[in-house]
DNA sequence: CGGTATCCTGAAAGATACTG
DNA sequence: CAGTATCTTTCAGGATACCG
């Protein structure tokens, strides 16, 4: 949560999961106080999720870009979820105001859960949850 | 982001959903301030996410716990789909430290992105962006 | 265009004490 | 056990101004 629980922090990697990729572009698409995105920007890139990259295009003067590095690209199933989320639960009548499709065939993206053997997983159903091999205390209790 | 982007939500929720249900139970786990904790469900209460239900165990006193609601199961894909990334760039050596498992099979939980038509979105492959039905602006240059 | 520096404000977190 | 009330602190966000 301290990645990505902070109010724009999802919102400015939305815009860079989509292909927004420069400092006026975001500020103006996202409408957040250039300070305020310089300093999440700034964060990003300390935590290791977007790099800050000099380019030239040909006969043009040299620009920054913020790119998703690995690790950034790794948290998009996180807002694939919220997006999905909004889009059953928070949309107009109208419907999605953004839509996903794969790039390759057209198909619109899904986020699906389901367990090691194939089965799908809903929302109640129930799951058990056990210490795994990092776990800080031996069990549900501690003392 | 409104729902679940304040730094304690999600924790709350992922307890909710693990089957804590109780106001102290709530707060011991978390070690979240109590008066944190109060504000954190009337919160999540006023959104609709949990409701606060009254019961009574046979030969016990009455108790409150919290109950997701239907909204409230729905987001546990977000968590889910946070768990991993940090099972994967977060964890320590030893491992993540808690396993999710389906109830019925013993299976571990996987969140996967995939298109409609069944193909595996992989997390840097290209998407494209649209203006859905409920789009704001018309396209990507609105004025 | 692509930022940084300053200052201010508001909201949420925390500590602590109290109540039925 | 299950909270509420008060107070303080911290910190992200916004406004604004400035710079190469």
């Amino acid at each position: 949560m301290s990645l990505v629980g902070q109010p724009w922090t999802l919102l400015v990697l939305r815009d860079l999961f989509n292909g927004v990729r420069r400092f006026d572009e975001l500020a103006d698409h996202l409408g957040i106080a250039r300070n305020v995105l310089t300093r999440r920007l700034a964060g990003l890139v300390d935590d290791g999720l977007v790099e800050k990259v000099s380019y030239r295009e040909p006969g043009q003067r040299a620009r920054n870009e913020y790119r998703l590095t690995q690790a950034g690209w790794d948290l998009r199933p996180i807002l694939l979820a919220v997006m999905a989320y909004g889009d059953i639960h928070l949309a107009g009548p109208e419907g999605p105001p953004l839509l996903l499709e794969h790039a390759g065939c057209g198909g619109s993206v899904v986020v699906r859960v389901e367990c090691a053997n194939g089965h799908p997983i809903n929302p109640s159903d129930r799951l058990r949850a056990l210490p795994g091999p990092g776990a800080r205390y031996l069990s549900p209790t501690p003392h």
